[in-house]
DNA sequence: CGTACTTTTGAATCGCATCAAATCTGGTGG
DNA sequence: CCACCAGATTTGATGCGATTCAAAAGTACG
């Protein structure tokens, strides 16, 4: 398993004891395969190195409810306290897991106070990630979201994107099409210092008309 | 304090160990009183009792961003990772707030391993719980969101509200205008059965139109 | 009984989604 | 190196649904 490459953008990683390391299966999934079922008994912690892992439940028509879709790190955490899933998870595309054996990860959690702790700061941030971005999707209009986004998630009012516009739509909340719009209208009032992946908030306001 | 009231609404509190709820503050604030600002160094980890406070950002032209309303439980629990606040916190109204210092806190974290693993079983949920919602927030229509709020947080197709319609549009990112509408609209074409606070899914499809 | 808030409905408007299509881009293979 | 393809980017036209503004009726509470 390439550590390195995976630490890399999940900072968590790093604290893994080394026994957990080696304890971790690395499986492939293709598109539609299952991972596991609602009400199964834990198979393990999962988290996301490609791909896209999509947490369902079936409503009782038979309609899908998407609970997360997780594109990278860990998913169905919770599921570590309650000994089983509630709900399905599926791979929306062809994907690449982690999982960590249910006993090794509690027996880090209890053995070694760093990763304890690494793994409490990870979730604490977590919450905050999953927070800012609730936050962000109750905003009604696309040029608030936007410019939370770089608010937030940027430093100091400018932002590098790391993804495709696309994907940072999907992420926004938005359709793409009202994404390029948005930013083309920010852009040209002034809002927005837009040079290929670099976003910079500009001077003027930014809550109303100019 | 009346660790009873408090434990009926947070179950993680029937885990504190007895020395933490000893350090536990309880204060008091009134409407527009600021509790801490961004920047801050840890004054403790917080929680609702009564009342709401409200985690806000100023953007740089001095907007407000509400970052999170906590209507009960903690908030903040990120900053304890981090060591300060990353915006401010405000009470919307006059509130009750607990507050337990970060050392009786971490204390509690190292010594008391069933503390322990309740606050990361309390944490994980609190990312479960975010999670659910922006994935409920990416919905486009209102229709779909009270249904994926109904099969989410209610039991077999069933819920019982426990707050106010207005207080549960805004939870579901819509104007109180817009849930009463489509609650209306639902009512009628059979998707759903009202009966004041109790709201059952019914056996129509609900992903079209019948 | 009056005040504040929620619930409910109406009408008009606006912004985003949707459908469509052209252009641009990076990567693949001949 | 070029032709080609899949996906991202960009722009246009149209319609729908949520917001907004407005107002009335219901409800809780001192």
């Amino acid at each position: 398993m390439d550590w390195q490459a995976v630490t890399a953008f999940l900072p968590v990683f790093a604290t893994f004891p080394t026994r957990l390391r080696a304890a971790a299966d690395h499986l492939e999934l293709e598109a539609g395969e299952t991972l596991f079922r609602l009400g199964d008994r834990l198979k393990g912690v999962f988290c996301v190195v490609a791909g896209e892992i999509r947490l369902i439940r079936r409503a009782r028509n038979g309609a899908e409810i998407v609970l997360d879709r997780s594109r990278g790190g860990f998913f169905a955490e919770a599921s570590l306290a309650t000994g089983k899933y509630h709900c399905d998870a599926v791979a929306a595309e062809s994907s690449a897991v982690l999982r960590f054996p249910v006993s090794a990860f509690n027996a880090g959690l209890h053995k070694d106070a760093v990763f304890r702790d690494a793994w409490i700061a990870h979730l604490s941030n977590e919450v905050r990630k999953s927070r800012a971005q609730v936050e962000r999707l109750s905003l009604r209009s696309a040029a608030e979201r936007i410019i939370h986004y770089i608010e937030l998630e940027g430093a100091d009012g400018m932002i590098t994107l790391t993804e495709s516009r696309k994907a940072w739509a999907a992420e926004l909340g938005l359709t793409h099409e009202a994404l390029y719009r948005t930013l083309r209208r920010l852009k040209a009032n002034g809002t927005l210092d837009i040079h290929a992946d670099r976003i910079v908030l500009g001077h003027r306001s930014h809550t109303g008309r100019p």
